[in-house]
RNA sequence: CGCGGGGUGGAGCAGUUGGUAGCUCGUCGGGCUCAUAACCCGAAGGUCGCAGGUUCGAGUCCUGUCCCCGCAACCA
């Protein structure tokens, strides 16, 4: 298969309200890295851009939080983002930002083409408006009582306790979470994308890879669940799809009386892409048109998969309606990376921040990569562990890698003043090492073109697993004594693994290379890999140790920090509105004991309890499932309130309500006496 | 029956078109001593979630079933 004349190459930006983490990296960021240092070592044209994400409802709310302008943030951010990937060593040709200048305009001609030639379809419908914030509201930011289960915090877009989904507008007493005030319902206008439109062509494309009757792409070539979930949303029918938003921040709706209305993020965040390219064109006098448009190029979207839908769908659609520009060969989506067995989270401050890191360990940014690339995501969820990390580090970098090029380096040193000496007459052992040696640039380049970036790493290892086994039955140290010329012929072949390692882990571990280079003096680019690398008499230089060793108190600290770790804002909610006396003592609530506990079958929430509450035996359902195990609660007290009206849940009749503590992490734990009481004791 | 992904030796994973079950780490035994106490060799350990079916033959195809994870709320 031929090359592909140039790469036009993405990594989703991420967005400008949080630091990074390493499930970013691993996600997005060093998979799209590796990719193009293996492209640029074969002379590829690629160009390789990213941004920050500046814009969307996210950012005003944190910034209203904070008191201060959308901006500030974003300034923040940016600046924090863009220098964390500096100091780790991302080679995007250009790191932009939709928040300027060039971008605004570019999403906005984009949209105006679009919003001309029809492509959008414009409804008007009432939306709540929090008149204090003064701002439309989200779904998901406003909260009343569920008109199905009754349940008072109920959000716009569902019901958490009894899942049913909703609309904002069928919720009783709705509020605000901004202002807590009830919203008003007002007129406006919002521009939709009718998907739906569009599901013909892209299921052909997605399921058989040919776009208007040409091949496009081969679908083999796309990941299972990339492909899975296209065809989910595609066979699921594609619904319109709000293209804008009532917001003051983000790329102003480029129309006559369009006031306080933005692009929707996912609209004007992958124009972002365009816009970083013709910006990188503008600034290296080069044409930004073909990467996007000329059928040559190969366009390849580096995300995570919650971006599968953004990448394979809505934008392509964006990018055919426009016409002009290609579609993606393949969108290589990231799962998800946990961390010492539990999600990553921003809001809980669960992880492991890429500036954090490059702080805390100077200088290690490939120890980093390589244990990213070795637990990448690629076809499932995978873990970071702090003892992988170590084992990782000390076993296959240090003692595998590292201390081949060690040996390789100070044996030349050792029998030839640092100098690669002339070899004799190949044995069949050094032509067979050769020949393994020879295979291996191919076998990776492979590998990483289907996007299998840690196997392509484990097979580049593997030439330093050649070297040391190479050694090991050559044992150059004993022939030495008796047979010096074939020793010779022994460290030039061993010379070779060493410099072909340098060359072929360049993309994992560039800066472990260079090292390397500069001490073999070795300019040899990818495509020279395979042979002979280094000429008899060419110097080498001492080598310094490649990789430290990790002590284990320093993943223990990294664990203890872990461990130390709080929710970086705290939600406390605020006080609710006053009551009569009378309203309270309407409550019956009483001490009860559990006597028996089930899971309720098909949920995930729910146990089934039966309690003795003094007055009588009944059954209670309640939501704590993910909090407790039914036979760690069997005779546990709890405060029950007796007198609620009876409410079947999923399909069994709950009598009463137990009560529950909750913290801002929804964290439950049982309300109860402080020493056991008999059950049937009042609360008040 | 909301949708999608997955269940393979102690851990983490490969297994492309069905044909003797592999890799990295760990464990045990041996070798070597040039090297960052590193390296090399060997061994133990799996009825490939479970139950049926197709087939000469299935981890690999079909059906059923159980379990785990993700998607809905900032977040790859």
């Amino acid at each position: 298969m031929a090359a592909p004349k140039r790469y036009m190459i993405t990594s989703a930006l991420p967005y400008a309200n949080g630091p990074l983490h390493i499930g970013h990296i691993a996600g997005a960021y060093l998979p799209a890295d590796i990719y193009v240092r293996y492209l640029r070592g074969r002379g590829r044209d690629v160009v390789w851009i990213c941004g920050s994400d500046e814009h969307g409802a996210a950012i005003t709310l944190r910034a209203k939080k904070e008191r201060t302008p959308p901006r500030e943030i974003v300034d923040r951010y940016h600046g924090q983002i863009s220098q964390a990937f500096k100091d780790f060593g991302m080679e995007f040709d250009l790191y932009h930002r939709t928040s300027s200048e060039e971008h605004h305009a570019n999403a906005q001609a984009f949209f105006t083409q679009l919003n001309n030639q029809g492509s959008f379809e414009v409804k008007t419908s009432e939306q709540y408006y929090d008149a204090a914030q003064q701002q439309f509201l989200a779904d998901r930011y406003i909260t009343g009582e569920c008109p199905n289960c009754g349940n008072p915090n109920a959000y716009g877009d569902q019901c958490e306790r009894c899942g049913k989904d909703l609309s904002p507008t069928d919720l009783i007493n709705p509020k605000s979470t901004l202002s807590g005030e009830a919203p008003e319902l007002r007129e406006t206008s919002l521009w939709y994308l009718p998907m739906d439109r569009h599901e013909g062509w892209l299921k052909e494309w997605v399921e058989t890879g040919k776009f208007e009757g040409q091949d496009h792409h081969n679908p083999a070539d796309w990941k299972n669940h990339v492909l899975g979930q296209c065809r989910s949303w595609i066979d699921g029918g594609l619904k319109a799809r709000a293209m804008t938003r009532d917001l003051d921040w983000g790329v102003p709706v480029p129309v006559e009386g369009a006031d306080g209305k933005v692009l929707y993020v996912w609209l004007d965040a992958p124009i972002g892409y365009i816009s970083a390219t013709q910006e990188w064109a503008r600034q290296n006098g080069k044409d930004w048109e073909p990467y996007w448009k000329d059928e040559d190029t190969q366009l390849v979207h580096f995300i995570g998969k919650d971006n599968i839908v953004f990448h394979c769908i809505i934008f392509p659609i964006l990018l055919k309606e426009h016409g002009g520009y290609i579609l993606p060969t393949n969108v290589p989506a990231n799962e998800f990376m946990n961390l010492e067995n539990d999600k990553i989270s921003t809001s809980r401050n669960w992880a492991v921040w890429l500036h954090e890191y490059l702080e805390e360990f100077p200088g290690k940014q490939d120890e980093l990569r390589y244990v990213l690339c070795a637990i990448m995501p690629e076809q499932r969820d995978s873990e970071f562990t702090w003892t992988d990390y170590r084992d990782r580090v000390n076993n296959e970098l240090a003692d595998v890698l590292g201390n081949f090029m060690n040996r390789a380096v100070v044996l030349t040193h050792k029998y030839y003043g640092g100098e690669v000496p002339t070899p004799n007459a190949l044995q069949p052992e050094d032509q067979a090492a050769l020949d393994e040696l020879a295979a291996a640039p191919e076998k990776i380049a492979d590998l990483i073109e289907r996007y299998r970036f840690r196997e392509a790493q484990l097979e580049a290892m593997n030439v330093a697993r050649l070297g040391n086994r190479y050694l090991a039955d050559a044992e150059p140290w004993k022939l030495q004594k008796t047979d010096p010329e074939r020793v010779k012929t022994i460290m030039h072949t061993t010379l070779q693994i060493a410099a072909n390692c340098a060359v072929l882990l360049e993309p994992f571990l560039p800066n472990t290379c260079a090292k390397i280079r500069e001490a073999l003096h070795l300019n040899t680019p990818w495509d020279g890999a395979g042979g002979v690398l280094l000429e008899p008499g060419q110097a080498i230089d001492k080598l310094p140790i490649l990789f430290q060793k990790v002590d284990e108190e320093v993943i223990e600290a990294q664990r203890a920090k872990l461990a130390a770790s709080k929710p970086q804002e705290v939600n406390v909610e605020p006080a609710k509105d006053p009551i009569a006396f009378e309203q309270f003592v309407g409550l019956d609530i009483r001490v009860a004991t559990i006597l028996e506990a089930e899971a309720v079958p098909k949920t995930k929430k729910l146990l089934k309890l039966k309690v003795d509450t003094g007055i009588d035996q009944r059954t209670v359902v309640s939501g704590i499932a993910e909090h407790y195990a039914p036979e760690d609660i069997i005779g546990q007290q709890v405060s029950l309130l007796v007198n609620l009206e009876p409410r079947k849940i999923r399909g069994v009749e709950s009598q009463g309500m137990i009560l529950m503590a909750e913290d801002a992490e929804g964290k439950l734990r049982f309300v109860a006496p402080t020493e056991a009481m008999g059950p049937g004791s009042t609360i008040r």
